[in-house]
DNA sequence: CTGAAAGCGCTTACAG
DNA sequence: CTGAAAGCGCTTACAG
């Protein structure tokens, strides 16, 4: 609240002064306007140069009505996922010539209304959402802000919004597939119930995989863990309770993969000799476990440089689609072999 | 550049006007200033609510010459460690009614002047600097903005800054004797040859240990890597191409280590029984890997929060300390052990 | 307690 | 080509 005086920085009206022509011609100088004596612009210039002036984004953006800032929110920067998020907008956004104003909402709501509400005063010319929640619950709020949104992986569809997303059905179809090629045919889905639409749309593909090879679904063979590696060994300990327990576990995550590894690495089980494992993400340490982790590849990147794309293009008035799937790809690792493997 | 009208938003002379008071009224009820009548007071607020006001952060800013923002600079975002970084700063900028800037120096000097200028045109209030690089090459243009700064893992000492680091001596030393504490004594250094200060101050620290232990010290056991997981194959051959090659590598960082750990994997050497291996940093990964990784863990969330508190007490008023050195903690987990253990 | 006035640093019609 | 003027949305002495 309070804070000492700073600096006053030097302002177009002392350049103007100093150069002794109006503020006006300061300022069309320095916009490079056509509208003013080439001599005197580049005099003006050098002057401004020389004075170590730099133009106020506030005062600038009071008149220009936008401020060549983005917001974004995130669940949390500490997740590995969420990092790569902030990495792809701001290169893109930064490429553009827009600064990038980062929150993490810690999917605490009273924390949410805050960020957006923060954002909105600081007049944030557009919105990256990649907290799923907030696009839930705060979605009437967002719109009020009438400033273009772009969701990344919103959890909740909804129809008046952009947004880009992996294609979950896809992607769960496919990584099921190849454990059913690989010649599994009791193939658990360990899921996250807090993954709202994801989860959803994950556990369809799994069914969808199933029923084209002819495989029964079994309830069973269904757990929820919670998406992060504390859930996951009590939701293997039920799987691997059942009469005929699974060969082959399809993970939400691979941070749900990863602790489901240790902890049937703990209990003597061998991946994926005893048991196969696929993830979901390709997080950077899914190549640095032993064994590597095959997994399904959420181009992170690419999303949020498309997330960054599609609001720098409604702001600059372009039209732009409404809604981006992108296709996640199978990364082969060593994670996944067929059954038995170990005694054929 | 060019950008479609934005809704103008409501501003405090509307709300004058649906209140039927000055505008002076409006800003001194909405700033809960003492100086208007309580029930006036409660009725534009109310209208302020009802009409959904938000109140301009760059107008504002205008008059009270601070704009409640702070930018944060790192090299890379996709960086694990880095990611930590910002989380914690943001956490606590929160806390202070501080929104951060992010932007991602790319370790490209151009980049790194954009982001500079950048972060100048918006008027942050301070600058956290997380790239070591552009802590070293642009602190005069930094100086020069004459706002505070704060510098993260700085990678030269310059005096007339305020700096949270590592204790690199004492933590590379801890780690060397954790070495020669196992029974070690033909220890290797692979370091950093683009770490500057901190490659050079955990080197002094190896080599303390060493001195300490009476143990020889061996430039042939030093080689120097690049920090990312790149380098570190072609380091390790050199090792391990000795006459006598180590029984223990003290390493720069955790990629190196994770590295390391998959080439002596590919050449079917195990650690720990054939080779001991410390990292620097506990990224989340290290205790993921197989083994789990025995190493320095750098708190990075911490010395995140520190510095942001630091320049936080800046930015009040408060005198700080100039420099912060957070010591680092030796996790233990399973990639050391006595030289030979396979055999013993 | 309240309002008129000045000003923060800029941009941009409007007159010359 | 140039300057005086108005205005962006706010805050805050200054007079009542």
């Amino acid at each position: 609240m309070c804070s000492p005086p700073l600096p006053r920085a030097v302002s177009i009206k002392e350049i103007a002064r100093l150069a002794q022509v109006s503020h006006s011609t300061v300022s069309r100088a320095l916009r490079h306007s056509p509208l003013v004596n080439p001599k005197t612009a580049e005099r003006i210039r050098r002057i401004a140069e020389e004075s170590g002036y730099c133009p106020s984004g506030p005062a600038r953006s009071l008149v220009t009505r936008h401020t060549e800032t983005i917001g974004v929110i995130v669940t949390s920067i500490a997740d590995p996922l969420h990092a790569e998020v902030v990495g792809g907008i701001e290169e893109a956004a930064n490429e553009h010539g827009f600064s990038v104003f980062l929150a993490n909402s810690n999917a605490d709501p009273e924390r949410e209304f805050h960020v957006v509400r923060s954002f909105q005063q600081h007049r944030v010319d557009g919105l990256i959402v990649a907290a799923p929640r907030v696009g839930a619950l705060h979605m009437a709020a967002l719109s009020r802000m009438r400033i273009p949104i772009v969701l990344v992986n919103n959890q909740h569809p909804s129809e008046f919004v952009h947004s880009v997303a992996i294609a979950n059905v896809d992607a769960a179809r496919q990584a099921t597939r190849h454990l059913i090629a690989l010649g599994h045919r009791r193939i658990a889905s360990l899921g996250n119930r807090f993954g709202y639409q994801s989860d959803t749309e994950r556990f369809a593909g799994y069914r969808q995989a199933l029923a084209e090879a002819d495989l029964p679904f079994e309830p069973d063979l269904v757990v929820h863990g919670d998406g992060t590696p504390g859930g996951a060994p009590a939701a293997m300990a039920r799987l691997l309770g059942l009469a005929a327990p699974p060969t082959a576990v399809f993970c939400y995550n691979d941070m749900t993969a990863l602790a489901v590894l240790r902890h049937l690495r703990c209990l003597g089980l061998r991946v994926p000799e005893d048991v196969s494992l696929i993830g979901f993400d390709d997080l950077f340490l899914a190549e640095y476990t032993d064994p590597p982790l095959t997994t399904m590849r959420q181009p992170m990147w690419q999303m949020d440089r498309a997330a960054a794309r599609m609001l720098l293009d409604l702001l600059e008035g372009n039209a732009a689609v409404e809604n981006v799937q992108m296709p996640a790809e199978l990364i082969l690792r060593q994670s996944t072999a067929p059954p038995g493997s170990s005694h054929g």
